[in-house]
DNA sequence: TGTACATCAGTGAACGCGCGTTCACTGATGTAC
DNA sequence: TGTACATCAGTGAACGCGCGTTCACTGATGTAC
């Protein structure tokens, strides 16, 4: 009777083990279909096809699982945001760059997560796991931006917390306002990442002499 | 027993005549209180002092409120834009600047006002009206930017739709993530203000070579 | 290998509640004569 | 100035609905012996 292995979960198994899981990607969908506030945490149980009492058996009310999901986009992103860093190669203002396309593109190829994490739901001060993955996240930027103005020469050396909040602060303000479904972006005859580049590139050479 | 006159709204009278004004101060409030999601219709009713269905003869519905009282922030707001720009006065540069020490200080003393017109709640697109004022508000800043250009020798001269989007981006990044009720600043050790001021130097430096 | 048992994820029925919306109505206001 | 009437803003009761949450339960899974 029991002639499968237990440990991939079934499923479809009445058991189905990874309930967890499955709430969280329903959640990222109906995001998706209704924005981060169009749905009741009812509606989430049926999504998923499970009773509107099992959810509590994971997450103690609909605000958790929000802030989980946004938890887990912010550690995507922040992934995202290293990888494009990479060390800081092929040199700094370039890879910063790569940080500012990485953004644009988690944004728009998650805006689901993105919406989670910086829309109308979650704000992570509460939640000490959200806090900190958000925290990681801008530690990217904040790194990058120390290498960045590590490439000034002494006297005239931007502070880095400033210029990561400054690239923060305009790549969040064009993705907001730019990338949302047809938010405020009629008669831009630019994308959000050439708005975004030129905005680096100007900031940059104000800057320094460079 | 009329010996009242009837042109200045009485505000306990049964007809009171002005509970459209008064459910939109209502709303603000509300926002205040809860912010933009967390209230139902019904909750500005009994907020207001009426019968849940009194707001009906006023608005159609719930969005219709809340879209109008994000029309009127617009109007307030492209008021107070107009107002800093001050017909670029000293000199664009200056009025610029005073331009984005507007915007914060709008979105610092009316966050109620500023969550309703960029928080989850209308998204311009449906509402004419909405639109044409979030227009308004942007075409001040679109003024300054043509001006500011304009002060830049004609080679170098930066497109100016391009200037004022990299400012409304900065000055909403700052403001919506900065700015928020203990959203993600903490050991920032600048005012919002001083963080967009010093942005648009380091902008401005960079547009040119003044 | 087989059996008994503990665990615990998910069920489904139930609850009280407040929602959005409708309706016929009331009565104050403003106007016509 | 007085009276009759139309207007219409707000009432309050009512509706059906879906919500969040609880509860005792069931039955599959995994473990101990």
């Amino acid at each position: 009777m029991s002639f499968r292995s237990h440990r991939p979960p079934d499923r479809d198994a009445y058991h189905h083990g990874n309930l967890r899981e499955a709430l969280i990607e329903t959640v990222l969908d109906l995001i998706g279909k209704h924005g981060p506030a169009g749905f009741s945490y009812a509606d989430v149980a049926r999504a998923a096809g499970v009773s509107p009492a099992a959810p509590y058996r994971h997450f103690r009310d609909r605000n958790a699982l929000m802030a989980e999901v946004a938890r887990r986009g912010f550690e995507r992103f922040a992934e995202d945001l290293e990888a494009a860093w990479n060390q800081g190669r092929p040199d700094p203002v370039a890879a910063m760059d790569a940080c500012g396309r990485a953004y644009l593109a988690f944004a728009r190829r998650e805006p689901a997560f993105y919406s989670a994490m910086f829309g109308a739901g979650a704000s992570a001060t509460d939640d000490p796991a959200l806090r900190a993955a958000a925290d990681r996240a801008f530690g990217v930027l904040r790194r990058a931006a120390e290498a960045v103005s590590a490439t000034y020469p002494g006297p005239e050396r931007p502070p880095a917390l400033m210029v990561a909040l400054h690239l923060w602060a305009e790549a969040h303000g064009i993705a907001s306002l730019f990338l949302s479904p047809e938010g405020l972006r009629r008669g831009i005859p630019m994308t959000a990442e050439e708005l975004l580049e030129a905005a680096l590139l100007v900031y940059l050479k104000g800057l320094g002499g460079r």
